[in-house]
RNA sequence: GUGGGCGUAGCUCAGCCGGUAGAGCUCUGGAUUGUGGCUCCAGUGGUCGCGGGUUCAAAUCCCGUCGCUCACCCCA
């Protein structure tokens, strides 16, 4: 039996991890400007948070869960996303207490058991942000604003952020029964997920796929018809706040989201190209009650996660020239008293700060050479017997082609010197 | 869970109306005895996914199986 990886999971090979750290600090960046800190929660948790939290009916809980009970008989899931283990890590230290607005972010492994497909693996990463303590759509408008600007900052400028509103506690439930009223007459027509969906999501068949059922979803009853008189002004202030930044988006009123926490403001940000048929690189939305409902104080909150593996996939290529870091120096050693001298020298070199390769196994000056180039090394640093025998080592330019002899005694900082003109 | 496509060298693939494997790239060496990139030459590298069947003979035809992939569903 030959030894393979799990079906869904990706190894993240050099050459590949670089895309990762670039967009990683990237984020870093943006976030701290927005005086976001990051939280690093465990990966597993007590099933219950899940299932409490995302909901018991939701195809995440009741399919896509790795849940497995531990040497204890503890009933212990991998986590399907992140925001219900910052909930709980914000109850369980009692963030509220030292500051009335908590802004959080998070990135790492999440886990579905799903069918992998393009955009869609069985361990997955995403990049999550939390704030949470504030109802004010302004926080709505300036975590939707930091993220559009993290795009930006990637060279993402073609994508569609889509916005719209669920709803309160109040009048979510009273739209919803609206609703279900307004399909009845066309469960017959209706393809048999959305008659299901009929009294367990009514809200769901409004994103219905299926052409003909999109159809008839266009000529239901919209939520922001129905909107209370609160949550109408809030939607309209987070747009307010959105058009005083020029962040620019577009209200879908198709935008339902598959968690249960969501209420109010609820987003998607969408590419057209470069994904498959799974095009949502982002998606989140406020949770008003999430904390509530695990016996925290009431901590009304937005946040929004978002797939680093369709984000990376749509990066433009011209941002990603030159992640990868060539050698500083490239020692080309020959005769075996050079190939003695080599760790030494790289020692020393390395010791102040240069990045420096050499052959481990020798090789003939050619081959050595080639993998100088091949890395795309900026210089070589050649040592033969003459180099040794005059104390003086040959550096040479692997761009321009020029070379110096610089003195064994004050190689490094004759190196620094030389690399330092060049840059 | 349902459906389509594909599994041949490290990578990308050709060969598939049967005659026990080939190209390009990579790698190594040489042309250029201590100077890379371009070019040319040579070499290394393969249980043709796995199992069974038909046949004198199977990468090729048939059956099964596993894997990958794309799509549905759903989602990041």
């Amino acid at each position: 039996m030959k030894i393979k990886s799990v079906k869904g999971v990706k190894d993240i090979l050099p050459g590949e991890i670089e895309k990762w750290q670039w967009v990683e600090s990237v984020a870093q960046q943006i976030f701290f400007r927005y005086g976001f800190k990051e939280i690093r929660p465990p990966i597993f948790e007590y099933t219950n948070l899940f299932k409490r939290s995302i909901g018991d009916t939701t195809d995440i809980v009741e399919k896509e869960m790795y849940t497995f009970k531990d040497k204890g008989g503890e009933e212990i899931t991998l986590r399907p996303e992140g925001t219900a283990s910052v909930v709980r890590s914000y109850i369980e230290h009692k963030m509220h207490g030292q500051n009335p607005l908590t802004k959080l972010y998070y990135f790492g492994p999440m886990f579905r058991y799903e069918r992998p497909q393009a955009g869609r693996f069985r361990q997955f990463y995403q990049i999550g942000v939390e704030a949470m303590g504030s109802p004010s759509p302004a926080i709505d408008a300036e975590v939707m604003t930091m993220l559009m600007e993290f795009f930006k900052l990637l060279g993402l400028n073609d994508l569609e952020m889509q916005i719209n509103s669920l709803g309160c506690k109040v009048c979510r439930p009273q739209y919803r029964e609206i609703l279900k009223t307004a399909i009845k007459p066309h469960l017959q027509e209706l393809c048999t997920n959305c008659n299901q969906r009929y009294e367990r999501n009514p809200l769901r068949v409004l994103d219905c796929k299926v052409e003909r059922d999109g159809k008839i979803a266009k000529g239901l009853p919209k939520i922001k018809d129905h909107l209370c008189a609160q949550c109408e002004q809030d939607f309209a202030d987070v747009q307010k706040h959105l058009d005083a930044v020029n962040t620019s988006y577009t209200v879908n009123d198709q935008i339902v989201r598959g968690l249960d926490y969501y209420n109010k403001t609820s987003f998607e940000v969408i590419s057209k190209t470069g994904l498959g048929s799974q095009n949502a690189v982002c998606g989140g939305g406020r949770y008003d009650s999430l904390v509530e409902d695990f016996d925290g104080p009431p901590t009304p909150c937005f946040g929004f996660a978002l797939g680093m593996e369709r984000l990376i996939s749509i990066l433009p290529d011209e941002k990603l020239q030159g992640l990868e870091q060539p050698p500083d120096v490239h020692l080309v050693c020959l005769g075996e008293e050079a190939q003695q001298l080599a760790f030494p020298i790289t020692h020393q070199l390395r010791a102040v700060g240069l990045y420096v390769e050499r052959e481990i196994d020798g090789g003939s000056m050619k081959s050595q050479m080639r993998k100088a180039n091949k890395l795309a090394s900026r210089f070589t640093l050649i040592i033969g017997e003459d180099e040794i025998k005059n104390q003086r080592y040959l550096l040479k330019n692997m761009d321009g082609g020029e070379q110096w002899e610089v003195s064994a005694n004050t190689l490094a900082k004759e190196v620094q010197s030389r690399l330092k003109s060049f840059d």
